[in-house]
DNA sequence: TCCTTAACTGTTTTT
DNA sequence: CAGTTAAGGA
């Protein structure tokens, strides 16, 4: 047998074969798609399409570089253009910059240098906003952006103010971009769309270079994404999409999930394939799944199903405040693995919002369980590693204000805002970049000589190192360093977070050499700031590295673990409290849980604390409402250190279904995991380890304690106890002597110096800290 | 101009 | 609570 069809079911064997004409694959979660995908290219090309003219879009890099290994695996040596959305846009927009008003070195702005350059554009035009945030106001931007209307097109909408001050600010905004020869992220989208809109030439010509297109995870696109597509697939309508409209999860980005939902009247003669049968997850998993996700009104219904072990129920675990929580997923992890019976990457721990990982990361790290959490674009954000990269920005482009901005000051050489205010408004002026205005600053109004010779000098030393730009990249990096002296300050002072620059730029030249050594010669540095822009950390998360990972809902789509848990599972975090009032976001939350839900392959736990720490306040949580909605007879309900806190309702279900309720109160902290299919002995394991570790863990156990609680204070010290020169001792750090202190009551702060962890600062009031030897 | 300190504020998810 | 901005002092 065909060995590409051979372990194919007959749908994907369908989806494979096909070859001209678009197609939608309705692929569930665990279905095998990617595997579709991947074949289905391979198929193309053995029937003679040629690689130049196929091009798989995706959304992650994650996504991509995954894609395009499993087609080199099945066909060794192809060479498919696989790329993420942005990252092609950026490839467009380099070849065809002069169509939007672009130079082809244009920079990439991230959130940050976007949102820096939405205020300047506010100050400088003095633009009245009304109240709201710069960060309101950008979001509205790029919602219009995804949405496809551009600065010219965009109308104010009555009654609503926001509209009104994004209308002025705006066209301000684009206008400051271009005359940078910058784009942000929406940009790469936009322009592109807007192009190939406009251009008829350019259209039929791209829609000929990629006869065939696959994308991924078709749900996701928005409008600017489905304008692209659409423009590339009129005279070639060989449009393959793939995707799960209950899988949708990006509306806020500007997704349209009807551009899924509305693929077969789009293209009428479409072939629609549907994937059922899951691969990854045991019945109980998927049924919870599938039960939660029909509530949604918005989906094409699908009939999820297994062939798989029915396997343990899902479990759903009240504790009674985030630590235990933390605590005992850690502790269950630690025995699983001192058992022998799993690896600490076989577990994964997901939560809607990133702030909730602080705990869990303390847990784990008590327990001494590796583990890698997942958060976006980290390593490019830091301030030094931006300073640095705004040079060699600088250097690719040299009308890059935003670059000019962050570097001219960078690391401190006397220029001051009054300064740079004069030099900022002679560029406008004159209507020449930032840089160019640091070369005349003698022509400046107001400026005392030693600041004209301040900038000048600022001037002359980016000018010397723009001859760099042929260089290799280590190279340009190395030398900014040496010639702006950057690491100077940050060597005399000897803080942690100093040295930790120090390694984090030590880190940056390691990546820019490992970055030289794949490539080929010399003057790549666009390519390589290019990956930083678009980057993400969740692409460098690796799997074959031995550690349990920690990430956010979103960050999980598209991976797999053998064993989950879904944490603080609450009315407010899971449906969050921003989409709680509007019936489609509800739906997106849904989306949200099912998607987490469906990474797990043998075994799922849901969580919730009874209270929690929120925003520095303790609050009594309410558990989801979507915890109602689950199939209780797939379930197990665990209770953790705590009073009745049912959800609402299941109570008195409670004779109805046959679902078991386990008590467990604070006087015998027990996990009844012996329900759980492992068998008898991993439970007593369990049990003993994690009634050790809750000793000495105080808990409130009734509401009535719970709701009057006041704060509770930690040290039972009060914060003029401390002196200069003291000498303290914190529980995780040790001892310590105070150097600094300052303020005064619940302001007063202390710095001290640990022998292991450095320099730290403290709010008293809130710090564990205690005189030594009390 | 620059650094320290105090007040303020805003909170989701990410290419 | 944390991160950021505004104000004030050297």
């Amino acid at each position: 047998m065909d060995p590409l069809f051979e372990s194919l079911n007959p749908a994907q064997c369908e989806a494979v074969r096909h070859v001209e004409g678009p197609m939608l694959v309705l692929a569930g979660p665990g279905s095998g798609k990617t595997r579709v995908v991947t074949h289905r290219i391979a198929h193309l090309l053995r029937e003679g399409v040629r690689q130049s003219e196929i091009l798989a879009l995706t959304f992650t890099n994650k996504a991509s570089d995954e894609m395009r290994t499993r087609v080199g695996a099945l066909i060794p040596g192809a060479r498919v253009w696989v790329s993420t959305f942005h990252r092609f846009g950026a490839r467009l927009l380099r070849e065809y910059a002069g169509y939007v008003g672009l130079t082809p070195n244009f920079t990439i702005y991230d959130t940050d240098d976007a949102r820096q350059t939405l205020k300047r554009v506010i100050e400088a035009g003095r633009i009245k906003t009304a109240h709201y945030s710069p960060e309101r106001i950008a979001a509205a931007i790029s919602q219009a952006k995804n949405q496809l209307i551009t600065a010219d097109r965009y109308e104010p909408r009555i009654g609503s103010p926001l509209s009104a001050v994004v209308a002025e600010v705006y066209p301000a905004y684009q206008q400051r971009l271009l005359a940078s020869s910058a784009v942000d992220f929406d940009d790469l989208l936009l322009h592109v769309a807007n192009m190939l809109y406009q251009n008829a030439d350019v259209r039929s010509e791209l829609d000929a270079r990629y006869r065939f297109i696959l994308v991924d995870e078709y749900q996701d696109t928005n409008r600017a994404q489905y304008v692209m597509l659409r423009a590339m697939s009129v005279d070639n309508p060989n449009l393959a999409a793939t995707g799960d409209p209950d899988q949708s999860i990006y509306g806020w980005r500007g997704a349209d999930i009807n551009n899924i939902l509305q693929f077969e009247s789009d293209f009428p003669s479409v072939k629609v394939v549907r994937l059922e049968q899951n691969y990854r997850s045991t019945q109980s998993v998927l049924r919870v799944a599938d039960q939660l996700i029909r509530q949604n009104l918005k989906r094409k219904a699908k009939g999820l199903f297994t062939e798989n072990a029915a396997g343990e129920p899902v479990r759903l675990v009240q504790y009674a405040t985030q630590d235990d929580e933390a605590r005992s997923i850690a502790d269950e992890i630690a025995n699983e693995v001192a058992a022998k019976r799993r690896r600490p990457r076989d577990f994964a721990i997901f939560y809607r919002v990133n702030a909730l990982s602080r705990s869990l990361e303390r847990g784990l790290r008590e327990q001494g369980v590796p583990y890698q959490m997942i958060r976006g674009q980290e390593f490019y954000q830091r301030k030094e590693i931006k300073d640095v990269l705004a040079y060699c920005q600088l250097i690719n482009n040299p009308r890059d204000d935003q670059a000019a901005l962050r570097t001219i000051n960078t690391p401190t050489r006397g220029i001051g805002r009054k300064t740079i205010d004069r030099l900022a408004e002679f560029a406008y002026t004159h209507r020449i970049s930032l840089l160019e205005a640091a070369r005349e600053a003698v022509q400046v109004d107001g400026l005392n000589p030693r600041a004209v010779k301040n900038v000048t000098g600022y001037a002359a030393l980016v000018d010397r190192l723009g001859q760099l730009a042929g260089a290799a990249v280590e190279e340009i990096i190395g030398t900014i360093l040496a010639e702006t002296k950057y690491r100077e300050p940050l060597m005399d002072g000897n803080s942690e977070e100093d040295l930790n620059r120090l390694a984090n730029i030590e880190e940056l030249l390691t990546d820019a050499r490992q970055f030289d050594d794949r490539r080929e010669g010399n003057g790549h540095l666009e390519e390589y700031l290019e990956n930083a822009w678009l980057v993400n950390e969740t692409d460098d998360w690796q799997s074959e590295s031995d550690k349990v990972t920690m990430m956010t809902l979103h960050a999980a789509k598209g991976l797999e673990f053998p064993v989950v848990y879904i944490v603080a599972v609450e009315q407010g975090v899971l449906p969050h409290e921003r989409s709680i009032n509007d019936e489609e976001q509800i739906e997106e939350e849904r989306r949200l849980a099912f998607v987490g839900i469906t990474r797990a392959k043998e075994r799922l736990q849901l969580s919730y604390a009874v209270q929690r720490d929120f925003r520095g306040q303790r609050r009594r949580t309410v558990p989801s409402s979507f915890l109602l909605e689950m199939p209780r007879e797939e379930m197990e309900l665990v209770e953790v250190g705590a009073d009745h806190w049912y959800p609402p309702d299941w109570d008195d279900l409670d004779d109805a279904a046959g679902g078991e309720v386990h008590e467990v109160h604070d006087d015998g902290p027990h996990f009844d995991v012996g329900e759980f299919g492992a068998g008898g002995e991993g439970a007593r394991v369990a049990e003993t380890a994690q009634g050790e570790s809750w000793k000495g863990s105080p808990r409130l156990t009734t509401a009535a304690k719970l709701s009057g609680a006041a704060p509770i204070e930690p040290s039972g010290y009060s914060p003029e106890d401390f002196v200069q020169g003291m000498t303290v001792t914190h529980p995780e750090h040790g001892p310590g002597k105070i150097v600094a202190l300052s303020g005064s009551g619940k302001n007063r702060r202390a710095t001290v110096k640990f022998a292991t962890a450095g320099e730290r600062r403290f709010v008293l009031v809130h710090s564990p800290l205690r005189p030594a030897g009390k």
